[in-house]
RNA sequence: GCCGAAGUGGUGGAAUUGGCAGACGCGCCGGACUCAAAAUCCGGUCCUGGCAACAGGGUGUGGGUUCGACUCCCACCUUCGGCACCA
């Protein structure tokens, strides 16, 4: 073994000898339990970011760590290739995206090989490969048949920068999440995904997560917005046509003084037709929707209203309530109507009071009569007046009884609402997959055919961005021939949202090469759900809730059995520099490239997962990244010291034939191997569990100057051979190294992860802490099994002890076994 | 506004069920080795007072429960994250 720690060297040449093993590829025909442990496919930007690094070092120990202790771990990579930066890149370089993205991932690969992560590259899949978004288009269409896709106008947040429609969840603080840029309102025929279909099994089975962080799972529920309240139809005076309104307050129902309809809400058309106000109202209208909708749904955007000139009748007295709209009335919500009941909700209050709507309170406290004129709204409980039939009645039950009393009639019920609206995937771009739709003037919107997958994409194309798919540029991509009547067509020109592609990837990982089918059904069953999921909590919400509606429609149509895709979910924070995270523009970024040539892949490993645990935000520091260096180097100084002798001996300790070095030692190795498995496994402790492993180093460094040529070389082995293996999932290549030096030939990735001797982790002796009334005041070193009696006995009779309590009375004396005594006096 | 998480030395962070606060690492101080330096090894390092033994204080703030609280309860402050005119 080489007196120094040549990581260069070492690192590659185990990288080569796993690969030439393929000791990390798996299959289905195997004895033992499976593990599917899955980080988050990067997109191929470029370059791995330090973020990287910590995602998949984290995944890798989970991965190792399992295979270690027997099960057959599916540890998988692959690449969210199609998007936008290719096509920015396109334009800016004059390259194709197919060339740039193809670079990246080759060079991102290396990147990934050198950080010797224990992937089964046999399974890597891209989302932009043909033989990849084949299986996407085919889903797709899996989808339309169920009546899942569906087309239709809507009005959609327009991002002009990048010339594309963006959903509801790429919009951020009102700006493109992209480029930043200001987010506009459009109107386009657009593909949807209905996601609404699933939410309430979205929601509901969030319960089902229990190996997912609380906060993911309130993020999701809170993304969803279950809302329960009560639908009622107003009729609409000298007309046919009724509105309906949604509420969580029908108890508040005849203080109803008017109406208010969403700017775009269906029938303002046809009520204002011919109105006096008709001209003024279309102007009011445009006015509003020219707004963006962050601006429109700002919580201090002014609200603004108009009346129409027509008048509604209250479903539960028949009274006669003008109709209005407002901006802050949301057409996608609800029913895209609400009830104003300015007496009992602060924001009717203003808006009424602004536009000199009439106020009418129908609920008062129980014990106390509200304030005439009103001065606020009184949105406390209280009882109904005012409410006909319903007067005395406590506001709480009413809610039930209104809302029967409008069911009876016919006119509204119990209704549950959700905040998620159905998933706009859409997109006006060329680096996406195609949607797989032809478009025939005889046969309208025709599906296009299993057996002519993948709809391909063209080469010639112009990138500028103006607004229309660059698709519609390639005529041979644009025309084509009906499918079903062989007449002239043209091709659906938008490509899906990028989130559709890693909707159903670690579905592909378990079947990659499939050319028939997107996955077989025993394959995907063999290894779904995924065990662990590892990536950064900004997917919290979209990714992962679009992952489960996948794989819940997927269940649906009995392609796999699982319901939920992710079993267990570990958010892992972000790597800050200088407490904020690192970016290009901010100058902060630490290549990890630099560092993986300055100190090796297996120190920059260590460091990511020894700074920090893994869910909490990580600071860089150049400082704590060379004591992660000087750690290794110290472990390997102490393995080429003893490992002449300790090649030639066997690990098989005789507990019985050791002298308390030895014990102490042992115990220390037994304890550390048990903190190091607990750690793992059951809370992620990587940090807990290295710093254990250090303090094991520690032990083996004091054992050696004080045993010197007593050292017991067959503990030694004992000690050095654990150490290997417990450093294997985090620094893999050192210990593999180690392990090999001590004499095995196996590789240390496939020994069996070791088991503490529980007798040997036994202190013989303990010490015992004195408190009197809670404060420390002595120490007592007693054998492991005394008697609490002995304990208490020997407490009492300390020198100290007598000191401090003599002429006080003892209240009481409390014997905690193993741990502490403490003494109340008085 | 609503929901959630977190506040511990100079610093990153430990403390598993309510039982010695500060493990481990970084930094700093001292010692050994060296002609010297680097590297390495050993020791020290929460604050205040004291030569010391030791005493007092100490986990964002203020209360509470308890023999005992970083840990549990109540109120508040700060920071971060999510949602937000959702009817």
């Amino acid at each position: 073994m080489d007196e120094r720690y040549n990581f260069h060297a070492i690192e590659t040449k185990w990288q080569q000898t796993w690969s030439d093993d393929n000791l990390y590829q798996v299959d289905e025909s195997d004895d033992r339990k499976k593990y599917y442990c899955l980080v988050m496919f990067p997109y191929p930007s470029g370059r791995l970011h330090m973020g990287h690094v910590r995602n998949y070092s984290i995944g890798d120990v989970i991965a190792r760590f399992r295979r270690m202790q027997g099960y057959n771990v599916l540890h998988p990579m692959g690449w969210d290739s199609f998007g936008l930066p290719a096509e920015n890149a396109a334009i800016k370089n004059k390259i194709h995206p197919a060339s740039w993205t193809w670079d990246n991932i080759a060079y991102m690969r290396t990147q990934l090989q050198r950080m010797g992560l224990s992937y089964d590259w046999d399974r890597e899949v891209a989302t932009c490969h043909p033989d990849y978004y084949k299986w996407t288009q085919w889903l797709f269409l899996q989808f339309y048949e169920k009546g899942l896709a569906y087309k239709r106008k809507a009005a959609v947040n327009w991002c002009p920068s990048c010339a594309t429609v963006l959903a509801n969840e790429q919009v951020v603080n009102g700006a493109c999440e992209r480029c930043d840029t200001p987010v506009t309102t459009t109107d386009l025929a657009q593909w949807f995904l209905r996601i609404t279909d699933y939410a309430d099994r979205l929601l509901a089975d969030i319960d089902q997560l229990t190996g997912w962080p609380d906060k993911v799972k309130v993020m999701q529920k809170n993304w969803i917005g279950r809302s329960e309240g009560t639908e009622a139809t107003f009729g609409i005076d000298g007309t046919e046509e009724s509105v309906t309104v949604f509420t969580t307050r029908p108890d508040t129902i005849f203080g109803v003084t008017y109406l208010v309809l969403a700017p775009e809400h269906p029938l303002v058309d046809q009520l204002i037709a011919g109105t006096a106000q008709e001209e003024q109202v279309r102007q009011f209208i445009n006015e509003v929707r020219a707004e963006d909708e962050f601006t429109r749904t700002s919580d201090e955007a002014e609200k603004r209203g108009m009346e129409i000139g027509a008048y509604a009748i209250n479903p539960v007295n028949g009274k006669k309530v003008p109709i209005l709209i407002a901006n802050y009335v949301l057409g996608g919500y609800g029913t895209g109507a609400v009830m104003g009941v300015p007496a009992h909700d602060d924001r009717d209050f203003a808006f009424a009071t602004k536009y000199n709507l009439p106020i009418q309170p129908v609920i008062k406290p129980v014990d106390a009569e509200l304030p005439e004129p009103l001065t606020e709204a009184y949105i406390e409980d209280g009882v109904l007046f005012n409410s006909g039939d319903f007067d005395g009645l406590p506001n709480r039950e009413a809610i039930g009884k209104i809302t029967e009393y409008l069911a009876e009639k016919g006119q509204g019920g119990f209704k549950v609402n959700y905040r998620l609206r159905d998933w706009l995937i859409s997109r006006q771009r060329y680096w996406g997959t195609p949607i797989p739709i032809v478009y025939c003037d005889q046969c309208g919107t025709v599906p296009v055919p299993e057996e002519q997958l993948p709809v391909l994409l063209p080469e010639d194309v112009e990138f500028e961005p103006n607004g229309k798919s660059p698709l519609v540029t390639s005529e041979t991509f644009v025309n084509t021939t009906c499918p079903h009547c062989g007449g002239p067509a043209r091709r659906e020109t938008d490509t899906m949202d990028t989130f559709i592609d890693s909707s159903w990837y670690f579905l592909r990982y378990t079947d990659p090469k499939n050319a028939n089918g997107a996955f077989a059904k025993d394959r995907a069953d063999y290894w779904m759900p995924v065990d662990q999921y590892v990536g950064g909590v900004e997917h919290a919400i979209l990714h992962l809730l679009y992952s489960r509606f996948f794989q819940k429609v997927l269940s649906d149509m009995d392609m796999v059995a699982a319901t939920e895709p992710m079993r267990n979910l570990l958010t892992q924070g972000m790597v800050l520099k200088d407490g904020t995270k690192m970016s290009k523009s901010k100058g902060n970024i630490v290549d990890p490239d630099h560092i993986i040539e300055q100190y090796g892949a297996d120190t920059a490993r260590l460091f990511v997962l020894f700074a920090a645990p893994p869910e909490r935000d990580l600071e860089w520091s150049d400082a704590g990244v060379e004591g992660c260096y000087r750690f290794i180097n110290r472990v390997w100084r102490l393995v080429a010291d003893w490992v002449d002798d300790a090649a030639k001996v066997k690990a098989s300790v005789d507990p019985n034939a050791l002298n308390k070095l030895d014990r102490d030692l042992r115990r220390v190795a037994h304890l550390s191997l048990r903190k190091v498995t607990e750690e793992i496994s059951e809370r992620f402790g990587f940090n807990t569990a290295i710093s254990s492993i250090m303090e094991m180093v520690n032990a083996l460094y004091k054992y050696r100057d004080e045993a010197g040529d007593q050292a017991n070389l067959p503990l030694v082995k004992e000690c050095l051979q654990f150490l290997s293996l417990m450093l294997a999932p985090f620094v893999p290549h050192v210990a593999e190294e180690l392990w090999s030096a001590l004499g095995n030939s196996d590789s240390v990735h496939s020994a069996a992860w070791p088991q503490w001797d529980e007798a040997a982790t036994k202190a013989e002796e303990i010490t015992i802490v004195v408190q009197v009334n809670g404060k420390v005041r002595d120490r007592l070193v007693v054998p492991a099994e005394s008697s609490q009696e002995e304990i208490r006995a020997q407490a009492l009779a300390q020198d100290r002890v007598v000191e401090m309590i003599s002429g006080k009375d003892i209240v009481k004396v409390i014997v905690v076994p193993k741990k502490l005594v403490n003494i109340v006096v008085k």
